[in-house]
DNA sequence: AACATCCGTTCCGCTCAGTGAGACGGCATC
DNA sequence: GATGCCGTCTCACTGAGCGGAACGGATGTT
């Protein structure tokens, strides 16, 4: 689930739309029509028509009787402009940090209470990362999150908090004091690091890409391996000087959109 | 456009949902709320309710007061499983093609009129390619439409040829017997070539990944470069043994989806 | 200053698009 | 042949969505 529906949409339909597509997409394999009835909670009738209003749009498709995400989604997903850019202009600083540090590197956005990885490279040192590129996961729990946290508006931060903070690791900070001493430093500092908070024997050290006057954080990257092996210090000054680097083509990367 | 909109849908309100999202789409940077009302007849009204019932889902953002695809349609994309899968399962044997032949190798799939590449691997000595992934080109124009297209149903084929043959390079083939004719020597050979029909000294050998007894087509690889310079019987050669190769995971591999 | 555009949003009475309970036919499984 | 689940279709009802018009704001023009 995205975003948590906020207020009253005026278009009802909208919602039911969506509310098909997200199931199917929740949905790793494909999945049958009444399933998605009994699921989103609409008549089969209603269904079944939305459904097939769908398909020639390429939105949906029907494999052995069962429904997948359409393969427009693809191509829609591949012009997505705030994705694609923010890949391009950070693809050559990502791939030095990987040569420096050794590690696995990751680039996210932040997406309501989530942060979405956009582009991940995997080092050979630190395999089997349950991350994956247009993933999801809470915030609060990692390293990417928590430097997009620091720097966000407090009321984002604090809505986010009064959500509850789920434990995905054995480490992640649910308590919202420490969470808000955590942020706090991580502004002082510009560096958010993490051990064992979004999974076992993971660790990560994450900067956030800071643009314009109001120091917008547009995205984060880090690098992340096993907790055990990684030199964070090092790693530290490595994540620092790319994304001060990247502060300069600040006028080319994308803004955060409103969906608001 | 995709899909040309068949029949009359039972829902209108989908049609313009898809007519607001495409025409976000097809701009490649931003586009202001009354520009697409322009474009797609719309009432400025209705564009702003739909417009504003889509942004809480992330399927539209808003970027210094203009539209923008939303970061939704990139996780969507990620999670497409079509797509996804017959990459991941050519990806071996593409990386072998592009090794063996020091070529481009591109992965499409049929969609109505046109190919849509899922996977393109790019090689240094052909560059300055104008494919892209997720892009969408005719298929009559192609060396992997063509080689879906000859093992496809007559009346689908048919059907794109009454639609009319648009040239895009300078040899394309805009003529319908000699459409039916070559079609016809691919479906003979199992191997599809195009000289100069999609661009300027481009050159290609392609050849349809067939599944199950009905040899159904559910995609294409090929082999592009330079005119000149390419080794078609090669080519050629690679190309039959990488498709020969995938056919043993025939089960594995994603059928195409019912779209009407 | 006054005027002219163009932008996006909001209002509100009308109406027809979409609803959904229920019936239906098909296909397994018991 | 009875039961259960599937997806589709029918159809009378109604309220969700429509869209012309008015509005407020930003920007440019004379």
């Amino acid at each position: 689930m995205p975003h948590p529906a906020e207020k009253d949409n005026p278009i009802a339909m909208v919602d039911r739309i969506a509310a098909i597509i997200n199931c199917v997409a929740e949905q790793s394999s494909a999945i049958s029509m009444s399933e998605v009835a009994r699921r989103t909670g609409l008549p089969k009738s209603t269904t079944s028509r939305i459904v097939h209003s769908l398909l020639p749009h390429g939105l949906l498709e029907i494999v052995d009787d069962e429904l997948v995400l359409g393969l427009r989604f693809f191509e829609l997903g591949e012009l997505a402009s705030r994705p694609r850019t923010l890949r391009r202009l950070t693809y050559a600083h990502m791939e030095g940090l990987r040569r420096v540090t050794g590690n696995s590197v990751h680039l996210a956005v932040l997406d309501g209470r989530h942060v979405v990885y956009i582009e991940i490279l995997r080092s050979r040192a630190t395999p089997a990362l349950p991350s994956r590129v247009g993933g999801r996961v809470p915030a609060h729990a990692t390293a990417v999150g928590k430097a997009l946290l620091a720097f966000s508006p407090p009321e984002v931060t604090e809505r986010i908090i009064e959500g509850g903070l789920e434990a995905i690791g054995p480490r992640t900070i649910t308590d919202p004091d420490r969470l808000r001493a955590a942020l706090w430093r991580i502004r002082a500092s510009g560096i958010a690091t993490e051990q064992e908070e979004s999974g076992r024997d993971s660790a990560c050290v994450a900067a956030p890409i800071l643009v314009g006057e109001s120091h917008e954080p547009i995205a984060a990257i880090s690098v992340s391996g096993v907790a055990a092996e990684m030199d964070i210090a090092g790693c530290e000054r490595a994540v620092r000087s790319a994304v001060d680097a990247l502060r300069e083509q600040a006028a080319l990367l994308p803004r955060r959109g409103r969906t608001m």
